[in-house]
DNA sequence: GTCTATAAGGGGATAGAC
DNA sequence: GTCTATCCCCTTATAGAC
């Protein structure tokens, strides 16, 4: 049995003057297609029940979106976008290491509260072994990552923190942090409640950043 | 926009007695039903897809499972129980916090290696929303867990461990130890390999469990 | 830009012969 | 238990009027 084959992502054309229509209308779509997308998966997702969410009818969809693929695509290019942008080990303000983590934890964290659909199309995406995505991944993600990886490979070397496998760091910081947002349906269902708080994802933050900080031998 | 209905899940029901070749059957079909289900979601699988990896008719499938969501159903069942079994911090061996917290999160990464699959289609309907295993999920998920819960309380007022709140922790374990599964894609592509091999497990066992042991302060 | 109509294909499920 | 045939609904996408 073979996987999903693989699908270049379509690039972003760039039209040099959207109408304020348009945009508002793109908007409005993108926004309920993260919504459908994360609710129902990729094939579940119908672009009807996109366009009654989003109060614009599927032809009319269409016209702004030429395809299902390609607003999935978008809305996947928006959260990693949204990602890539932020997360930055280096980018983050001050010298210190401890400083520097928690940022970056807390960071990553503020993008599950405030972007939980997007992060779930995208843990969707990757479950299902990545197959309209994978291409675009590999060409991003390992670059900016590796910067991330020999910065706390330094702090190693300084004897600043203990010695650990970056990698599995980032993978334990990825995922502790985004199953706030993907999992947040099991989370809620544990802890009894309708929505996760302002004040849940502050508990979160804190423990998070206590349990790995003190973890790999900081503070 | 409402989100999907739930469903309550069906029951198993206790056939007296099953023929050598229904049960034969019916594991093969489970089979690829979990690896079709893990790749496509689940209305991206379809029962075609299924039948054709394992090896039976469409109609014949449907002999076997009278549904698709049946079939569905059947393969999170499978998961779930194979998590409830094994997973209490009480049945683990010892009375060591330090040993059973290390045991239970070697068994859980243990099933991420052993039952990939079925963790990826536990983790898509999770993040759906849950719309088939919810109700069951509540009825036996939230039991289980307080018993867990309570021990780490005991051990948080025995002075054993630093003062943390044990939901957070337990959604810790759980989603670093599931990502090894159900990001498996993302895992491979950063770490550069065509699958994750028994010496990555062991690695991400022995780093999951310094970190969060020395995180909450044992050892 | 938005609408009505419809083509074209996929997929779940059943009927009934063997 | 397994097969052939088929029904019927759903969904994507296009054609073309306004």
């Amino acid at each position: 049995m073979t996987t999903p084959l693989p699908n270049t992502l379509i690039e972003v054309k760039k039209t040099r003057r959207r109408s304020r229509i348009r945009v508002a209308h793109e908007e409005k779509i993108l926004a309920s297609a993260e919504f459908v997308f994360a609710s129902y998966g990729y094939t579940g997702a119908t672009i009807e029940k996109i366009a009654k969410d989003s109060g614009i009818s599927k032809q009319n969809l269409l016209y702004y979106f030429s395809s299902k693929q390609e607003l999935y695509q978008a809305v996947l290019k928006n959260i990693l976008a949204i990602w890539l942008d932020k997360l930055n080990l280096q980018n983050q303000v001050g010298d210190d290491p401890a400083e520097k983590l928690s940022q970056y934890i807390r960071d990553k964290l503020k993008i599950s509260q405030t972007h939980p659909n997007g992060s779930k199309v995208f843990a969707n995406e990757i479950i299902n072994g990545a197959p309209h995505i994978g291409d675009y991944l590999k060409r991003n993600l390992n670059e900016k990552l590796q910067a991330d990886v020999d910065l706390v490979n330094s702090w190693i070397a300084e004897g600043k923190v203990d010695v650990i496998d970056p990698y599995h760091l980032f993978f334990m910081i990825w995922s502790s942090t985004q199953t706030y947002a993907d999992f947040s349906t099991q989370i809620q269902l544990v802890l009894n409640k309708e929505e996760l708080t302002e004040q849940d994802f502050n508990n979160a933050g804190d423990f998070l950043c206590q349990i790995i900080l003190k973890g790999i031998g900081l503070k």
